[in-house]
DNA sequence: ACCTGAACACCGTTCAAGT
DNA sequence: ACCTGAACACCGTTCAAGT
């Protein structure tokens, strides 16, 4: 309603890591992982490749600082307040729903275990542990298998959406796999072949989901 | 003590996938993922770069076979004869192995969910798990649970090998990484603060077993 | 049918030169 | 202090030309 005053529009040219960073993330978003090169990041910035390196040591640390702004806005929208167990499972769900958004950030989650977006997650998803009744000496053990867990199929995730570049969904990919699993040798793939069928069917959203349950009964079965 | 005959060399100098395959292993091996160009190889080799694409479809493909090659060799030297739950643990302990003593196994296993090598480990973890005990609508979900958890872990270990390009042994490393986390902030990190010690000591197959163990019990409390 | 190796179309990164 | 953009040192892949 109000009429706002000509905004003295600040001029927001200067480069800096934060702007850098942000346009990384949109051409990832929009043009997937293979768009993201320093002369496509320095035209969408409009200035020169070199230019980039004034903020940014290099691609690695690019990735590493679009994954940990992703993934740190998921972790802060996690509600404190609820029991040990729906916080884990809060943490992993948010995840799998920022791998999904942006499949990329599952590619870059597994290139370096020490980076911060992983430190991050391992922070989230090991402390409830205690109040879960997890001895000291198990926490570790515990917090890791779940971290390696979802980095697992974060990776599987993003690999199938570097594999479809835009046009086919993923569940027209998995009847596709489907079909090719329904085709192995009966003799050597007995297993594969009776289970390609749920392949087909299944929501990828769910199994995950299903594996942090399974990962955290097997907590509480050594509790 | 028997005298062999002077050995009538057959010639193998003719290009064939195997022997390109071989080739590709060896320089992985020796000289580490980064090495592996179809330059180096086909010097490797002794014939030009574009001989290769003969035999091969491109480098996923080149990379795919020489990772299928080496899980097979693995999964092959698995005793049938074991229960079910050790031979679960024999495959996850013998693609531990692999990926320890061939660290791009583990880049190259994450890359490409629907590869070779993958089906073959998710068949001969999931084969099993009717013998124990897991209902016919439950296995799917379990062995993808177990697969992604191998897979998480291959591509951390991957990640720390790629980075240690030789020297370093890999304690060193786990040192580097946990006195970092013991500088990080209190009051935002206390938990991954709490286990850096752990961190430091702890070793990767035992923990890695351990995770193996704790899905394992999880499938057993769901049945 | 299979191999050769120059050429093409890219990369990430550096660095002298500018402002 | 920060930016420019050409240059460097690579890549994977293609393809005309050979045998």
């Amino acid at each position: 309603m109000a009429i706002r005053p000509q905004r003295t529009e600040r001029r927001t040219d200067a480069l800096s890591k934060e702007r850098i960073v942000g346009a990384a993330i949109e051409i990832l978003d929009t043009d997937g992982e293979k768009a993201l090169t320093f002369r496509a990041l320095a035209a969408h910035l409009e200035t020169g490749s070199g230019a980039i390196y004034w903020h940014v040591a290099n691609k690695d640390e690019l990735l590493a600082a679009a994954a940990d702004g992703v993934i740190a806005r998921v972790l802060t929208a996690i509600p404190e307040e609820a029991g040990p167990r729906e916080s884990i499972r809060a943490v992993a769900s948010g995840a799998f729903d920022a791998i999904d958004a942006h499949p990329w950030v599952g590619t870059q989650l597994t290139r370096e275990p020490w980076q911060s977006a992983i430190v991050q997650i391992f922070e989230a998803v090991g402390r409830p542990l205690r109040a879960l009744g997890v001895p000291e000496g198990a926490q570790f053990d515990a917090a890791s298998a779940l971290v390696s867990y979802l980095l697992g199929l974060a990776g599987q995730y993003a690999a199938g959406a570097r594999l479809l570049p835009r046009e086919t969904d993923r569940s027209a990919f998995l009847a596709t796999v489907a079909e090719r699993w329904t085709q192995l040798d009966a003799a050597r793939y007995p297993f594969v072949r009776r289970v390609a069928t749920q392949l087909r069917d299944h929501d990828d959203r769910e199994q995950f989901l299903a594996g942090v349950d399974l990962i955290l009964d097997g907590i509480a079965a050594v509790r």
